[in-house]
DNA sequence: CAATTGATGTAATAACATTACATTCACATT
DNA sequence: AATGTGAATGTAATGTTATTACATCAATTG
């Protein structure tokens, strides 16, 4: 997935989002791009739903918030299972991928024939800086 | 934490959560009070808050819902570490506890000198009933 | 060109959660 | 019994997040 192949909303979405340091709602977004012609939530929300169905952008289930990949140009699902820490003080959010915790559910789900689909996993809290 | 010791609210909302096969969201448990004078969603929500901080209740953060905890008695919070599977298509919610995962995130914070607060792990898919 | 498909614009509404404020209850102290 | 305190409650209003419904537009293809 590049960059290059996204439609107007989805790339000022993108945009927004990769520019911003910390998770925005889609209402924070929205806001963002008033300028840019956008006058409704699901303009956000429609260009959201593709941007998660390409990797290049995540949902943060526990605070109703999206960031944008750390690492774009592979889109994220090359990685396999993303976790995020997100601190509850500045809103630093930080993606990283552990193959033995990924394991380990998978082995939970497949023990009991549970189809896994997506998986979150989110640690709140306090970061280094803030702490 | 006991059962015995919930105000009436607290219990009320409980028992519907107990009863309850599938996870509910604070408004379908506040119709189903209704008759007990249930009037405001903030009558569930503050029950729910107390249940939570006892341990007695999960919230499910990746759909906005609440189920009782598999093992009241002792209070969840004595178990560590909680995560569950979520099936679509039924609702059942199976809470399990991995201390190998737990700890691998407790050294990923760790080792960013990340605080971790509360840790969310949610496995959505299909169960063995549903596939 | 017609047909199809994906993207967009707009309004309305649904679903989830909190703020603000007044009141009541349980209980300890006097 | 009167008073003070803190927790819990009742109620209304509002704020925040997300979806449904329907019309239109643009690119592609047969």
């Amino acid at each position: 997935m590049t960059t290059q192949s996204l439609t107007r909303n989805q790339g000022l979405v993108f945009d927004v989002l990769s520019h911003a340091g910390s998770p925005l709602s889609a209402y924070s977004i929205l806001d963002k791009l008033r300028d840019d012609g956008f006058r409704a939530p699901l303009q956000v929300y429609r260009a959201l739903d593709k941007l998660l169905e390409f990797g290049l952008v995540h949902r943060l289930e526990s605070i109703n918030a999206f960031v944008a990949c750390a690492h774009p140009d592979e889109g994220c699902h090359a990685h396999g299972l993303t976790a995020f820490t997100i601190c509850e003080t500045c809103g630093q959010v930080t993606e990283f991928h552990d193959h033995m915790i990924e394991d380990r559910l998978k082995g939970f789900a497949k023990d009991r024939n549970f189809k896994t689909g997506k998986t979150t996993i989110e640690i709140r809290g306090t970061c280094a800086g803030c702490a």
